[in-house]
DNA sequence: CCGGGTAGCGACGATTCTTGTCGCATCATT
DNA sequence: AATGATGCGACAAGAATCGTCGCTACCCGG
């Protein structure tokens, strides 16, 4: 049997195994999981792999300071395999430069080591031009960038661990008055990313129904030695379609008509708004008849208010409505306030 | 000399130059590709690694229809040294969630193997229940989302080299009214995406001056033998402040103060508007009074456009007047309109 | 049609590396 | 203080690596 083989594949698996930094893994432990995953080696050998062959050619750093020595990679060590190509690191910077108005710093944070491969492969690509791409790419956001909620990384670590390992969390939460720290124990049933505001959906003690927690919110989380558990018949997609985050929405479609400007009308051939939409000229002026198929949200709303005095809805009414009436709120409300003060 | 180190050494880099399908290498190259990064290997060995040893543990396949074998790993292989820990792979499907509506279809495409690993390390840490994650987590983006641009992979891959490498691109255009195919040299100086539309900056020729080319439109797009030629003098950041994407946006910042409702105060204390900002609540009703010094864009402006009557714009006068004007106009075209066609 | 050049591959043997074992030192824990 | 766990140097048997040689197959140009 040539078992050499089996030496590429179980460094591999050890480089796999060893976490980077915040984490660390003790030999006696990576030990037993090479063993799992079928590679039977001698303790001797693991400790001879690790101090004399890896450490060398990668940035692997021991703690010594315990005698079951723990290892772990430098914080932003990465490496994929196949390396990146250059189409790919450009995708990579550009999704970047859109999250980093979407998500809290600390959960981009955590993609820093493949952002930072990807960074370092475009800067090998310009050899002769210091950094030129960070100065030829950027994102212009949909909507107004808000400053995404600050988090604690440990908070985020530990409710995304738990979520998905379907654990229970003790956590202490900052209610809504910022009064009151309150101590509860959360069954985590889901996880919803609004705007630049994570929120935790769980069942709270032993409360069946279910309610939502700001991460930014949650001041201290650990793993609960409570059981974990399932609320019965729960369905992420109809809880937000109920309405839990914002305007209720229809699970209807409704069909649109509006009339918009040219300007508008040629942003909507590019980027449409839903797959079926029709746009046809006016005879007598340049603007054009929108029709579409949208889904009854609080983002169309927006955007079709976004779109001010360019867009006119005709259908449904409910919308036409509802723009007249804020309009005319508006005024109401400017005419009503001073100017300044 | 222990020289075996090296070969652990020299596997991970083979793994590196090899790429995945579309791409492929013969086996001289990547011999010539080691020797330059001093693996000084024999002809043989490499022949043997590759086919004895590397392909047997990873999907790696062989073009061997013509002499000089061609090598690639399978298309959507892709391997993470230190591998995904489950905060990461979460993050990185939550980024997925809102990359969807932002980018083209092709370009999320570009980050498939990354993201194939995310999903798998998440089905496998949850063996149980089949995929829960999926149904567990959501992001909702801030704007309406739109269909993002189609747009053929090739180019996306052509135009990103091209711009990062400084080479010129023969392209063929089709231009705006849809009519005529042109064919231009194009030299790339910077890309911008925009809402879910992606521009590429260029001079056109032998011309000067920087030109917008939505991507979708570029139907054809090869290098250029023509010598890429920098535009002197051009700054990404200053091009989108002069308003090449719309509402020019001054370099200063504005004073915004407005009266907004209280469930917009709520939000504004999450997710505030601007660094700098302060909300006060009014003695003789529930709604507060906001300050906040924001860019004066277009962004700004839509999100208070989008916020319809729970605000109030006081300051800049040149926002407020914006808004009457708005709500004017609006009024008067519902009035116009016949109710329905 | 034919030959030179290039590339793949089997075989082989010397060199080199790998790896289990043993013994000892050190550290942690009780 | 004792016991067990862990780290590590040394060593030798066994295994794998690697360059070389020779053969074959294929591509191309003459």
């Amino acid at each position: 049997m040539s078992e050499s083989r089996d030496t590429l594949f179980r460094f591999l698996t050890m480089l796999q195994l060893i976490p980077r930094y915040p984490g660390r893994i003790s030999t006696p432990v990576l030990l037993e999981k090479l063993r799992e995953r079928g590679f039977i080696i001698d303790n001797r050998s693991l400790q001879r792999d690790l101090r004399g062959r890896i450490s060398q050619y990668f940035p692997l750093s021991c703690d010594d300071s315990k005698k079951p020595y723990r290892w772990f990679f430098d914080r932003d060590y990465h490496c994929n395999l196949p390396a990146l190509d250059v189409p790919s690191a450009l995708t990579l910077v550009l999704a970047e430069e859109y999250l980093k108005g979407l998500l809290p710093p600390v959960v981009i944070g955590q993609l820093t080591p493949h952002l930072q491969s990807a960074r370092q492969l475009l800067d090998e690509v310009q050899r002769n031009g210091l950094s030129q791409w960070a100065k030829r790419v950027r994102a212009i956001p949909n909507g107004k960038a808000l400053i995404p909620a600050r988090l604690g990384e440990v908070i985020w670590q530990t409710v995304a661990q738990a979520l998905l390992e379907q654990r229970a969390l003790d956590v202490t939460y900052l209610s809504r008055s910022r009064e009151e720290h309150k101590i509860f124990t959360l069954h985590p049933q889901g996880l919803v990313s609004r705007h630049s505001v994570t929120y935790l959906l769980a069942t709270v003690n032993d409360f069946e129904d279910i309610r939502q927690f700001a991460l930014q919110r949650i001041e201290a989380a650990d793993f609960s030695d409570t059981p974990w558990q399932e609320s019965t018949g729960f369905n992420l997609d109809e809880y937000i379609r109920g309405g839990a985050f914002g305007y209720p929405q229809n699970t209807d479609d409704v069909r649109l008509i509006a009339h918009v400007e040219p300007q508008v009308a040629w942003l909507l051939t590019v980027t449409p708004l839903a797959e079926e939409q029709t746009l046809t000229p006016f005879p007598d002026s340049d603007w054009q008849r929108l029709e579409a198929v949208v889904p009854d949200d609080q983002q169309t709303l927006w955007w079709l208010r976004g779109m001010g005095a360019s867009v006119t809805v005709i259908e449904p009414k409910a919308w036409r409505d509802d723009m007249r009436a804020t309009a005319e709120k508006i005024l109401a409300q400017l005419d009503q306030e001073p100017v300044s003060s």
